[in-house]
DNA sequence: CAGTGGTCTAGACCACCGT
DNA sequence: CGGTGGTCTAGACCACTGG
């Protein structure tokens, strides 16, 4: 069998064992998309034609299209081809938003900034413990944060971990950074699953104080509990959403025991 | 070759040709966990087992059990086996939530209500046009429902089809069915992509009576488009939710492009 | 009609988990 | 260690689309 450790393409290497081909596959069509090698509207090279040029067999390459085609960023057409499609797509869906603060509000074109408000180890209230699957008193860590963008507060988030994830103390935590990379760091751990639940509500005052808002202003609250793979929550997360432009959008594919993707 | 056209288990039909293998089988498994054959927690066969059980193969049943991983009804732990996972999943999904609103209602524990306010065809406005991707003065056809739970509305709906889609007159259409069953009938589209807006506002007037709220209560306002498969258009909706137990969730596996589902 | 995506199979090897 | 899920392959046939 050919070992297929690595080999480039010009002078760029493509792919590698070690991280599953599919998704190197699904990663490197995500970046010709992005960088405009592939234009919306535009027809991608078949299956076949990809298996070959990258060396891997036709069933891979269609696993890496189902990832772009379930996270929305191409369609497939049945005796037709498969095209580029023209929306933003997920780089902004819900769940990014509330774990990937920054990187949704840059796509807005703003500089984003956090501020950490808090940073606290407790015991677990109730309501902690039913989100996050804990028994009897267990400590968590909870962190207050304010998000910005362009220096304007635009987000309050709330998150609370159950402290038995952490081996650092309070005091090495860096809290200036988001979710995502916060779990990453701290608790090598990485979100794969999300509950949210969002409402309207009117801002208390803390909220109210803290975005600068008029107390008869409607926001939005999203309460999510983010797991890992195995399905062990991470994290309780509570956020207010004070700012018009944060309108929240998801795409996805529907509808659901359709493996044709 | 073994022609698979159909056969039996016990005295249930179990296997067809016709529609996908893969997704019979989703159905199947779900179907299983919904009647709590496989309950929460539980582990479910494995995949070899599932494979010879049904007379499929493996793939075929990991095409299936990804697609139910998708949806958060299950969890695969390498090594060790696949569990079903204690949450409600994607059956209240937000997207589901805009466009199979019964369904939602029933979940919720109430008894579903469809008045129609009103259904008529016009000129497409530019916010119309623009969502729909229409050109020109094209024509629409816009209803207006009001969802009832209990006898008590929740929810008022506003869906704008290009007129393009139908093919039969408006006194010919019921439309005190739901969105999604109104297109299948009247258009025979079936809703793939969705692409929505959520926001927090303040009910105006209109709204306000419709669902007998005070004016001082902040309620959900979702905008949202919906495609078929090809990515054209069917529907821009905009809904206004004003019900304290109509929280939104919405359950998905995160992360892009891992085709390790 | 040729070419595309859609589906399925059979078999292989791996990484990982529990025992 | 045996069994589980994770990944990949090669090849087959189908359904559909466009020209």
């Amino acid at each position: 069998k050919v070992e297929r450790l690595s080999f480039t393409n010009g002078d760029r290497m493509l792919i590698e064992r070690q991280v599953p081909i599919a998704d190197q596959v699904a990663n490197l069509l995500h970046e010709r998309i992005v960088e405009g090698v592939y234009t919306p509207g535009e027809r991608l090279p078949s299956e076949s034609d990809l298996a070959e040029e990258l060396a891997v067999s036709r069933g891979t390459v269609r696993c890496a299209l189902t990832a772009l085609a379930t996270a929305g960023l191409i369609v497939r057409k049945q005796g037709d081809g498969t095209y580029v499609r023209d929306a933003k797509g997920s780089e902004n869906s819900l769940m990014h938003v509330v774990w990937e603060f920054t990187r949704f509000i840059e796509l807005s074109g703003r500089a984003p900034g956090i501020q950490v408000v808090s940073l606290e180890r407790r015991p677990a209230t109730d309501q902690d413990a039913q989100a996050l699957e804990l028994s009897g008193e267990e400590l968590v860590i909870s962190v207050k944060r304010i998000i910005s963008a362009d220096d304007q507060p635009v987000i309050v988030s709330t998150n609370v971990h159950p402290a038995s994830l952490f081996s650092k103390d309070l005091d090495q935590l860096d809290a200036t950074i988001e979710l995502r990379r916060f779990l990453e760091r701290y608790c090598h751990r990485e979100v794969v699953f999300g509950d949210m639940h969002i409402s309207a509500t009117m801002p208390d005052d803390s909220v109210c104080q803290a975005l600068s808002l008029a107390p008869d202003r409607p926001i939005l609250l999203v309460e999510a509990v983010f797991c890992d793979g195995d399905g062990s929550p991470l994290v309780l997360a509570t956020s207010y959403y004070g700012d018009d432009k944060l309108s929240l959008q998801d795409v996805r594919r529907l509808y659901p025991w359709s493996s044709n993707v």
